[in-house]
DNA sequence: TGAAACTGTCATCGA
DNA sequence: GATCGATGACAGTTT
């Protein structure tokens, strides 16, 4: 360990981390520890995994500590994926978002190494379709909202549509109005996701696998295309040209936010330079760069974060660059802008003063139009002043909506830069809180400043990419493996406050590998206080499963036998090993994998056998199982007592040993254990919370080879506490205290297991407890353990039900977000067409005004004479004054004629 | 150490 | 009336 403690500290991880960041590709080697079901849940169907090869450290720990005996093909099964990735990827561009900034932040003249050559393709097709990939960042963990990724998909469509169709404007002030909708959506569907993830693991060791496990989504759906970033910079640059010689890292050097890190995404960056001393940087930002491989840097944080960033460029200095660039700006806005703006404002104004009482009062009153000639229209609109705003539009109402940009003009001025299609206004907003806001608000707009510039940029956070840490739950215990394999932050900073070699990782997970290899062998032991009249009896009913109708003694040996065989076969012959499962699992119910199900049944079919082993480990129970052991030496009958005594030759050792002895006799073991305990998150994530449904086959091959915590299959009514198993001295002690009503049982010697109680049917149920002449005693627990144990498969479901209405709710409440944000757009959409008419109509009237005359052949002034548009089709001249002209109306009509 | 989360259990209600 | 499922409430445990 000790020399793999310097493998992974000196300069592999780190130099994993860099190269990740500059865009190279950095595989931990998780795929194959994944189920094929779980590539696509987790990476979703066009995902790439772009994980460089940790193989060598990985074959490392294989080849030096047959860590994974039953490896498979793992650089195949990576080629292919990666190949398949990439096809996958060859439609979409992703920047991360880490990356852009520490590049922005850090650039440096001389280029980054390059990733990849064919990772141009990619990249060249992103620029060519303007395919974007908005779900990476947005939506975390969306393999359970397929449904919503398709809307989300189709908004993208529609909103590139959108912008297709209307590249001059009318984008940002949707922009803007969805920012807010878009900014809550994300948090929602964050929360729903980790909502869900929780939901789904289930019995999980809190929130902590709900949230690892988002992370690990994310993580994985984020790992989706890496390319050289320092070619995405230079297409960038390419695309959009710097003006005035400002770089785009100038850009964010002037933007001082970027240059600090996030206080909630503490350290957003490192400090980067590719070109100087890598060594010495990693060295001086060796902690920010761990502090990155956090899983708190990771989706959900990463959701805070853009919040944050949003915020504090807001309030930063971003604000005077973005109010700044508008200025710059200001005077060279041509008619789209203004027309932006324009649509801004109607669409504002309501909210803001009711000044949208121009259209609308012109609505309810057509007949009056203000003289108003349209090249007041352009003259105003850099009118500023509210009063004068206010003041002309009671004279000419057209002018108030131009007049509105005065409330905050830089920020409309940035949006008109969003509609830009000039590239040259554009790259100086590059950065501006607006762009930033876009980016990270509506992750689907991404980057595409217009319509035409087809480069578009996910700047989502890939530095997941670079956290193999993120795959690993917070377990120090069964997560050992993975830790090691994927986790080398993790482990190696454990391993940092551990001298002595072994880590404390690695010691949990040895004794919880000694541990759950105890608790699988006794899970195997037999039921106990089955005369051989009763258990041939059941047998012949059928109520008995196979291990529990074995013969006492016999069934003993067998069991513990097969136990050992199953044991040792797992480490002779990993091809087996399902059938070693198998044989474990004889009566698991894989339906109700729920760790809590298995571990009860642990507990509870291993209970006597437990005795022993958990009188030395825990002498404050030692009182309560002395009862029960006496209890059973009262009642039992000699092939109990040679059964037990087996038992208790086997438990000892088996499992009556102390703590310390507890990995040792395991440590063959450890690999298996480790293959399939590696990641105690996937059960989570994978939980099947079909309760209801104990006897139904294993819903994943890979969830059913789990032989520690699915060895066993009778949901069961303990005081369970799966997430116990986190950690080893928890693992003891659950295996304590999960057998209250397994030890009440068998103290009074109930002859059915727990699992079969519970499970029956109800007639079935009556005709087994009527046959067996059970006690008073014995009926109330038995019908208790029943009742409790059915209450406990309706509670996991009714929670589950419960965790789906509300992710449901959530997705309505989703869907109606976007169906009122495709509302106001259509709005939008139509206060614009609105005003462009109305913008005709006053281009009409002046043309109608230029030409009338009054009787001394003067030209009317517009703003002391308005035209009358009576119903009846009459058209008048009248004095804003004096009332109408009757002379000119004659006049007008016969013009009008 | 307290909050949050998870789970089991009990009580209750309705089918 | 017994049984079962659903669900709120509570408690215990862990993170």
């Amino acid at each position: 360990m000790l020399y793999l403690k310097k493998y992974f500290t000196e300069g592999l991880i780190q130099m994993a981390i860099l190269l990740s960041l500059c865009g190279m590709r950095v595989d931990v080697g998780l795929e194959p520890y994944l189920p094929p079901s779980w590539h696509n849940m987790i990476l979703g169907p066009t995902s790439a995994l772009t994980q460089t090869q940790f193989h060598n450290l990985r074959n490392h720990l294989e080849d030096g500590h047959s860590l994974h005996p039953k490896n498979v093909d793992l650089d195949g099964f990576f080629t292919a994926r990666r190949l398949l990735g990439w096809v996958h990827s060859l439609d979409r561009l992703q920047v991360p978002r880490a990356e852009l900034e520490a590049w922005l932040v850090q650039r440096e003249p001389d280029p980054l190494p390059v990733g990849f050559p064919d990772q141009t393709s990619p990249l060249v097709r992103a620029v060519d379709g303007v395919e974007r990939d908005r779900i990476a960042s947005s939506v975390e963990s969306r393999a359970v909202f397929s449904t919503m990724q398709e809307d989300e998909e189709e908004e993208d469509k529609e909103e590139e549509m959108y912008h297709v169709l209307h590249p001059n404007g009318a984008l940002d002030e949707r922009r803007e109005v969805e920012e807010e909708e878009e900014e809550e959506e994300e948090e929602d569907l964050a929360q729903m996701c980790r909502h869900y993830s929780r939901a789904e693991g289930g019995g999980g060791p809190g929130g902590s696998y709900g949230r690892d496990n988002n992370r690990e989504l994310t993580q994985n759906e984020e790992d989706q295309t890496h390319f050289s970033f320092q070619e995405c910079l230079r297409l960038f640059e390419e695309n959009f040209p710097f003006t005035e010689g400002e770089q785009l890292h100038d850009v964010g050097s002037r933007d001082g936010d970027l240059e600090r890190p996030s206080p909630d995404r503490e350290p957003m960056l490192p400090p980067f330079s590719p070109t100087g001393n890598p060594s010495l940087d990693m060295e001086l930002h060796w902690q920010d760069l761990l502090a990155i491989m956090e899983p708190e840097s990771t989706d959900v944080d990463m959701m805070t974060s853009f919040d944050h960033t949003r915020n504090s460029r807001a309030t930063g200095t971003l604000q005077g660059a973005r109010s700044e660039v508008p200025q710059q700006n200001c005077n060279n806005h041509d008619k789209d802008a203004t027309d932006a703006h324009l649509e801004v404002l109607l669409m504002e104004a309501p909210l803001h003063r009711g000044l949208l009482g121009a259209p609308s009062q012109s609505e309810l009153e057509p007949a009056q139009f203000t003289l108003t000639p349209s090249a007041e229209l352009d003259d105003h609109r850099s009118a500023f002043d509210m009063q004068d705003t206010l003041k002309n539009c009671n004279m000419n109402r057209l002018h108030g909506p131009p007049d509105l940009l005065a409330e905050d003009p830089s920020e409309d001025f940035c949006l008109d830069l969003n509609a830009e299609d000039n590239l040259s206004t554009f790259n100086l907003n590059l950065l501006t809180q607006d762009h930033v806001e876009n980016m990270e608000s509506s992750p689907s707009t991404q980057y595409n400043p217009c319509p035409e510039n087809l480069l578009s940029f996910d700047l989502n956070f890939h530095s997941h990419d670079l956290t193999p840490s993120s795959f690993t739950p917070p377990l120090e215990g069964n997560s050992m493996t993975q830790d090691l394999l994927t986790s080398p932050s993790s482990v190696f900073l454990v391993e940092e406050d551990d001298e002595d070699g072994l880590t404390s990782p690695l010691i949990d997970l040895l004794e919880d590998a000694a541990i759950l290899n105890e608790i699988r062998l006794l899970d195997l032991a037999p039921e106990e206080g089955f005369s051989p009249e009763m258990a041939s009896r059941l047998e012949e009913e059928g109520y008995l499963d196979r291990d529990v109708a074995q013969p006492e003694t016999g069934g003993n040996d067998n069991h513990s036998g097969s136990s050992r065989v199953t044991t040792e076969n797992r480490g002779q012959d990993g091809g087996n090993e399902a059938d070693s499962d198998s044989a474990v699992d004889f009566s698991y119910s894989p339906a109700s994998p729920s760790a809590s199900e298995a571990s009860s049944y642990s507990s509870s079919s291993s209970s006597s056998s437990c005795v022993s082993t958990e009188r030395s480990l825990f002498s404050e129970d030692e009182d309560e199982d002395a009862e029960y052991v006496l209890v059973d030496s009262d009642m039992e009958v000699e092939v109990t007592i040679k059964q037990e005594r087996l038992e208790e030759e086997e438990m000892g050792a088996v499992g009556g040993r102390d703590p310390g002895d507890v990995k040792k006799p395991f440590l063959l073991d450890y690999g298996d254990d480790k293959l399939f305990n590696g990641f105690p998150w996937l059960e989570h994530i994978g939980h099947d919370h079909t309760y209801n449904q104990p006897w139904s086959p294993p819903s994943s091959p890979f969830l059913g080879k789990m032989p520690t915590k699915q060895t066993k299959s009778s949901p069961q009514h303990d005081n369970v506490k799966p997430y116990h198993r986190s950690s080893s001295r928890h693992s003891l002690s659950e295996t304590k205290m999960q057998s209250r009503d397994e030890r009440r049982a068998r103290g009074l010697k109930v002859p059915f297991s727990n699992e079969l109680i519970v499970n029956l049917p109800v007639e079935e149920f009556n005709d087994l407890l009527a046959s067996c002449q059970l006690s008073e005693d014995q009926l109330s627990l038995v019908r208790d353990i029943r009742r409790r144990g059915k209450n406990k498969i309706a509670a996991q479901n009714c929670r589950k039900r419960k965790m789906n209405v509300l992710v449901s709710l959530s997705d309505d409440v989703s869907g109606l977000r976007r169906y009122r944000s495709r509302l106001l757009r259509e709005k939008q959409e139509a206060l614009r067409k609105l005003q462009e008419m109305k913008s005709q109509v006053g281009m009409l009237y002046q043309e109608v005004f230029s030409r009338l005359r009054d009787e001394e052949g003067r030209p009317l002034d517009a703003m002391e004479y308005l035209l009358d548009f009576e119903p009846n089709g009459s058209v008048t001249v009248a004095s804003r004054q004096q009332g109408p002209l009757t002379k000119n109306n004659k006049k007008q009509r016969d013009k009008k004629k």
